[in-house]
Order: C-alpha cells, then structure tokens, then sequence
DNA sequence: TGTAATAGTTGTATCTTTGTAACCATTATG
DNA sequence: CATAATGGTTACAAAGATACAACTATTACA
C-alpha cells in the first residue's frame, strides 16, 4: 500500500535515525559502566580532545547543550582535574575551557577500554567491512559537520526582556 | 608528546563518539520540539517500522533498553493507537507488538517533517557530497547492524534466585 | 510433578538531561 | 552615559532514562 517513494533526504534522515540506537548499543552501555564520567561529560571531553579550548557557549552549541547543564558538568570535570578554566584576555566575560594533560590520557585511557571492547564485536566485520567501515563514518563525520556544526546557538540565551 | 598510532578499530570508535553529538543536534532536537513523543518511543517507532512486529524483549534488546522502560513507553504508544498489543499463539508469555497504519503513518509524517528540517542544512552540500552521505550513511547502518544488532541481552532479566 | 528459566509488569529510587527564571559581570551600542 | 546584548552562574522543577526488586504467568526441563 501507499508508494513510498524516498528522496535522497529522507533516505538519510532514516539511516541516520537508526544509527541514534544502534551507537548507543555500542558504547553508551560502556561508558556508564566502564568509567565515573556520565555521558554528557564524555561528550564535553570528546569536543576537548578536539579543540583543546572552547569557551562554555562554544561547547554549549557544540554539543547543543543548555548553558546550565554545561556549568554543571565542567564542573565536576574540574573536580576531576580533567579540564581547568581559564579566563579569556580579550572579553572578560568569558571563560575558556582547557583540557589538562590528565584530562588528555584518561580521555585517551577511556577510547581504548571501549575499543577493547568494540574490538570483539567488530570483528565479526571482514577486513574489507572495517575499511569500509572506516571510511564511511569518516565521511558521515565530516559531512555532518559540514551541514550541523554551525553555531545554531544553545538554550538559555533568551533575554527577550518585553 | 605521546606518540598517538591509531589502530584501525580506534579510529572507528573515535568517529562514532563524534558522531553521537551531532546526531542528536541534528534532530533530537527536532524530535523534542516537533513531536509529542519522547526520544525512547521515537526509537520504538523506528525498529517498529522496520520490523512491523517485535516482542517486547526483542524492543528492549534491539535499543538496549530496560524491560520496564519498554513497557511504560509501549503503554503510552498504545494509548495514543500507535502500536497494539498481540497475544503470541504458540507462547503465551510473549506479548507481541505490532505498528497500527495510524502509527505507521504518523511515523512517516513525523520523518518527513524531520527532513523538511534537515533540508536546510543539508543544502550546504554540495550533489556529490550528498550522495557520499546517503552511501555513507547506509554503509554505517549495515555494518553496525552485523556487529552490533545481535541478541546481547537487555537488564532486568537477572534471575539469579540464590 | 517439581523446579528452574523466560516473558512481562509494577513500583520505586536515582541519575541525567532539559527548560526556566533570575541574577551578576562585562562588553557593545545608541 | 544609559541601555541592550552577551557570557556565565545559580537554583529549581520537570521530563526522561536507568537500575533494582518483587511479582505473576507461562514454558522448559529433570
């Protein structure tokens, strides 16, 4: 019944729809289990490990993550010594974020423990899946950086004073 | 420092963990604003769509979900006739759920408003870029399906009776 | 038949995330 | 200079998800 005709758009809107579960299956799982950081944490991390520096809205519309939320997680990531603040020169105002060394290695620790444990799944793949593999979620990267990893702003910037 | 050699499965970690953030920026987002379904029923939806039937153990191993999260999420699918309950034949433990046209159909319109959405970011690409996504993204989806779509197991199935 | 295992439900506590609103400090703008 | 806008923080409420524990019903097994 009713001919389902997708375009090219929708075509991706639905693989990508059904990745959202699959890639928390494959390591959302792991994360809570295998460290003390909560997910939100990891995310910031993984921004970090990146950039090296980002200002709190900067990782905020990185990860489109309200403001507060933010504060609250760097700061336990600081408690942690992971990441450190770091007032900007330029504008007051703001307070830039820098992963420490520490916040380096554990971040570095933590990819390899669930890459320990992807590796068995994975290798169910053939050699020529995993390069295809490689290449393909290098390419989705990218891309959606391309189209989604613009400023797009976070929540919690309203000042509509009427 | 620290000479970073990357195995080939590391990288591939490394490219779904950034993944999961601009996934959900691209439309868990939309999800929250354009729908009055939650992300987890939205997932349900998903796999529903895909297998028109599915036990309730088989949703909760699909999307790695707790049983009990499974069944409230399905009560309210239900309630708003987007999915039915069906007694199994030959086990009568096994209460399977099956998409009704209404949630199939609603199902398709939430996607498609999804896509009006993404239209314009994904407009940034350019034909050749975009047709790299939607191989791309095909690409992921079946190769983390054979790695990751089996059984495993979901919680709440502990019956270590001492 | 008795017992263990499986499928599912209910309930509760906790954690994570989101959404607001209010607030301060600083910068930009008229 | 007055005011608006931006960057951050704090606090609180609500939604969403996870983890447990206990329980029923049914099936598998010895």
């Amino acid at each position: 019944m009713t001919e389902i005709k997708q375009t090219t758009i929708e075509t991706v809107v639905d693989n990508l729809m059904y990745l959202q579960p699959l890639l928390s299956k494959s390591f959302s799982k792991q994360m809570r289990t295998k460290t003390n950081l909560n997910p939100g944490s990891l995310f910031i991390m993984g921004v970090l490990s990146v950039h090296k520096t980002l200002s709190m809205s900067d990782i905020g519309r990185k990860l489109s993550m309200p403001k507060p939320h933010v504060t609250v997680l760097i700061d336990k990531l600081i408690e942690e010594e992971m990441v450190e603040r770091i007032a900007d020169l330029s504008d007051r105002r703001i307070v830039n974020i820098h992963i420490t060394e520490k916040g380096i290695t554990q971040f570095q620790n933590i990819k390899q423990e669930i890459s320990e444990e992807m590796r068995q799944q994975l290798q169910q793949l053939t050699k020529e899946q995993l390069t295809t593999l490689v290449t393909a979620t290098q390419q989705v990267r990218e891309l959606l950086i391309i189209s989604f990893g613009k400023p797009s702003g976070c929540p919690n910037t309203k000042n509509q004073a009427s």
